[in-house]
DNA sequence: GCCCTATTTTAGTCTAACCTAAAAATTTGT
DNA sequence: ACAAATTTTTAGGTTAGACTAAAATAGGGC
């Protein structure tokens, strides 16, 4: 059965969010906000990727994708970041300017391309944001931690570690409430003194400065 | 003002045909074939078209491109042969394999990315079927082909491209074995159903129907 | 010029994907 | 526990782009 482009990126969507969100049901509003149409028009999509099999649907209580539904979301995610490898390495895109073109590419219908497109690239782990490509079967590899200076603006990250061993340093985190195994999400990121501001464990918010999140090592969930 | 993927096949088409039958105007017929969508649709279509002053629409005389819409059909041309020539010499895809892929990729919307692959294939004068690719301000080269149907006997000709470029007919040359570059010429002229006999590279000899001959695009050498 | 046939347009439907406004269900606060 | 606030769904409308069936127009042959 074909998913047609905008199915897909609704697929895209509950994905990305049930991630952010621990695996739980993820709500119709999330959806609306995050793809900035009216939550009547989600219901209504809902209802259609439902009767697909692609999700399960049970109305006021969220959906979650299932398997059919999970392998499509992340065959788009692995187009999109394939192609996003392609324009920055191939192309010379800088990394800030090749969302919007693979946002329209990840729509590509056909597997030769993308299994060709993967060998052309060399098989890449991560494309430019540091974003893990899953591999034709849709398994994740295991992901490497990463600054949380550097890591990417719209993925869940878990805390898994520090590279400042120091007492003030722990003590700072102990303070602030941040321990191993948070799960972080990066809400803001002010280019002036490259300081941040993450949510933590989706509730409390947190301004951290550029040499503390350079300190602290997160992997993508 | 945006085009659709689905105007932009349109006015591709209508490009197409109008080039076919030396620049007169477009019939609803013409186009509804060359789409296989129904005469009705296409009308529905035309009058869109023609508010966006893309077209001149007059009913029942037929469709002209505007300078606005044959400058539309041109880029999608160029976009669509560049995708061509990527395909087939980065991603090593075979000459008859690449048209339905391309179809799609002719539809990404973003100048930077035309040009930055421009570039990166350097600049070529011709997709892999030897059809010329226009430059960004919309100029082809010169093309002088004729098809092998229309060539006059006796003359050394070389294929330079197809002017149907199914999968089919492109599988169908494979199998009988001409391939772009190919030298042809002409042993024999049947009057009776207008099919004839090639000599290739002065070596076998082929039979064709006037129906291939009519396709295969040749200059003189 | 007129009839016949082929082409084209009009009229009316359908579906996907959006919308607004109102109703229904759920959650929250006291 | 129940009223208020919030979330979600329903009902009904819109647009793009397709369709079928019927009406209008154009063009060729006599």
């Amino acid at each position: 059965m074909l998913v047609s482009y905008t199915e897909e990126n609704y697929l895209k969507a509950i994905f990305a969010l049930s991630r952010l969100y621990n695996d739980q049901e993820v709500s119709t509003n999330q959806i609306s906000e995050h793809l900035k149409n009216k939550a009547a028009s989600v219901t209504d999509m809902l209802k259609r990727l439902a009767d697909k099999k692609l999700i399960d649907y049970k109305p006021y209580k969220g959906v979650k994708l299932t398997d059919k539904g999970k392998k499509t979301a992340v065959k788009v995610i692995r187009k999109h970041r394939l192609w996003e490898v392609f324009l920055v390495e191939k192309l010379n895109f800088k990394w800030d300017e090749v969302h919007d073109i693979a946002e329209q590419l990840e729509h590509i219908d056909s597997d030769k391309l993308i299994e060709k497109l993967d060998d052309f690239l060399g098989k890449p782990k991560a494309d430019p944001h540091g974003d893990p490509i899953p591999d034709a079967s849709g398994k994740f590899g295991v992901q490497k931690s990463v600054a949380l200076s550097d890591a990417s603006k719209r993925s869940a990250l878990i805390v898994t570690g520090v590279s400042d061993h120091s007492t003030e340093f722990l003590q700072f985190l102990s303070n602030s409430g941040i321990s191993l195994g948070n799960q972080l999400k990066i809400e803001e990121y002010n280019d002036y003194d490259r300081s941040i501001t993450v949510k933590i464990n989706n509730k409390r918010s947190l301004f951290l400065s550029h040499k503390a999140a350079s300190n602290i090592l997160v992997e993508i969930k």
